[in-house]
DNA sequence: GAGTCTTTGTGCACGCGTTCACAAGGACAT
DNA sequence: ATGTCCTTGTGAACGCGTGCACAAAGACTC
């Protein structure tokens, strides 16, 4: 558990805040495209309006990297590629395992952007027994007792959970141990990890409630708004409307 | 470009605050796993804990909702289940389409966890004409040219797009246009909406990237750490203050 | 070489989110 | 009732992220 213990003046790397490094990617995208097109350089804001950002948060993002752009030109593309690529690692190679061939794992291995930037599926792991062997996206399957094997083998530090919630924190704590460090969790649990691992989550069922509750909200505007909608119908959510416009706020008492 | 001018509010809800949002199904899983093994009530502390978070900031929460806790004693489990749930608008029946049955819109509809939380798949969709009247998890694939009917006659208003990246944007377009207000995208693009409609992403291809940066960092402080590791065994790495774990970013565009 | 024009890089202010710390509030025992 | 103990609810401080606005800097023209 994440609990206190944490009094580090945190940000003490100097390093290129979190925010920033979630939108490389990003934007490496949007460059890897122009390049596609061979063109040459791009402002800060054409290329912040393709990655959907602001161009001044474009700008003081890549001034993290160093001043790689031209003034009164803009940034080179492909040497922008590079800089950012070089800065998110993708420069190397990273072998990941994907573990649980179901459904999800199954169609993550036969996803093609994976190879493309980097990241190859070095062993995909199965606990069901009858999966061994089997091929998935022309990749064998492996038992998942082979998994400290397979980890150390080919020198892997990335690994994927698409099993049962279940399983999840039983297989992470198994991959940690094996030596992983970092973890990409598709499984609806809260896995705790030792520190210095990362974990980040892909959680369908959590977009999809917060995307319901902003839907209700939006909802229940319209229809406080217009108290009948004359446009087409759109669900009258027949629920009794006993929620009004606003929840209450609690009264703040006085100290 | 539409810049200046612009000045909305944009949080115009002095509801409650996004990140909170964002929590509020991580609490409505944990409290749902204790509501099946029968605890009445919970603390802030355990709950925090189950849910990965910080105690003061899971009370923060859900003082937003309101003052549903009993001093010295904790919260009940049972009704904060039905406040959250009623928040976040899970009490009514939201039905869903996929459009792009492809490995992942296959996986996607196959996933159990939709139906769990009151969202139903009403409708499968692809363009390639070989696929329609397929069925897939037991949903007959729907041509896409049915999309506006479809849409309007199930009164959907969530969207879940799982097409090539280059088709996204046309689909979102027509899905836009045929009513939807919410949609979760898979596909790698920046999709453009118009005001009122929320976008929510997830990219496998960034989130590995993400991972993969914090992965360089921590190789580049080993090894400057101790200038020749010995074997391939990382050391404990006892970090300092990288706060990694959590680096979520509400993606929820304001367009 | 001087002037003009374009776009970067960033100082600054502001608002959101997080966390600490503690008083207020309620349950329970006596 | 009164006191004790526990946990909530929140005031307040702080740090991070965002976006405006503009000076600095290079390219290009003449
Ligand atoms: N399918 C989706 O679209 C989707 C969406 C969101 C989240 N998820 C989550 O992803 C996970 C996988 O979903 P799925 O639909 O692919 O499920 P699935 O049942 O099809 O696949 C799970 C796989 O994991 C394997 N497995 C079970 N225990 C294991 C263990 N201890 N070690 C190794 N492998 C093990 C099983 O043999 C099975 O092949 C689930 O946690 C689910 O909640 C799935
Ligand atoms: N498979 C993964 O694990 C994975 C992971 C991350 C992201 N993605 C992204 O998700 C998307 C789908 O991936 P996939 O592996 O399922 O691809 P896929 O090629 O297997 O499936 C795409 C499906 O979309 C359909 N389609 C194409 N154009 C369409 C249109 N205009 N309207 C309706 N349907 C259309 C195709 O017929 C096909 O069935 C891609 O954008 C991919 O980048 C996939």
């Amino acid at each position: 558990m994440a609990t206190g213990r944490n009094h580090r003046p945190a940000t003490r790397s100097r390093g290129i805040p979190e925010a920033t490094v979630a939108r490389l990617p990003l934007y490496l995208r949007a460059l890897t495209a122009l390049s596609e097109r061979s063109v040459p350089t791009v402002s800060s804001e054409e290329l912040a309006s393709a990655a959907g950002v602001n161009s001044a948060k474009l700008r003081k993002d890549f001034s993290y990297l160093g001043s790689y752009g031209t003034r009164g030109v803009g940034y080179d593309v492909e040497y922008l590629v590079y800089q950012i690529s070089r800065e998110l690692g993708l420069t190397q190679d990273w072998p990941v395992v994907i573990v649980g061939i179901g459904n999800l794992g199954a169609a993550l291995a036969n996803y093609g952007g994976f190879a493309s930037r980097g990241f190859r599926v070095a062993a995909l792991i199965d606990a069901d027994p009858s999966m061994s062997g089997k091929q998935v996206a022309g990749i064998p399957v492996r038992h998942v007792d082979e998994l400290e094997t397979i980890i150390h083998t080919n020198g892997v530090s990335i690994g994927v959970i698409t099993t049962p919630g279940g399983a999840a924190q039983q297989v992470c704590d198994r991959l940690v141990a094996a030596g992983i460090t970092s973890i990409l969790n598709f499984a609806p649990t809260v896995l705790q990890v030792p520190e210095g691992v990362d974990v980040r989550k892909v959680d369908l069922s959590i977009e999809l409630q917060i995307l319901a509750f902003h839907e209700q909200r939006k909802a229940a505007e319209d229809l406080s708004r217009e108290t009948a909608a004359p446009d087409r119908m759109r669900v009258p959510a027949e629920q009794r409307g006993e929620q009004g416009p606003e929840g209450d706020v609690p009264a703040v008492m006085p100290a």
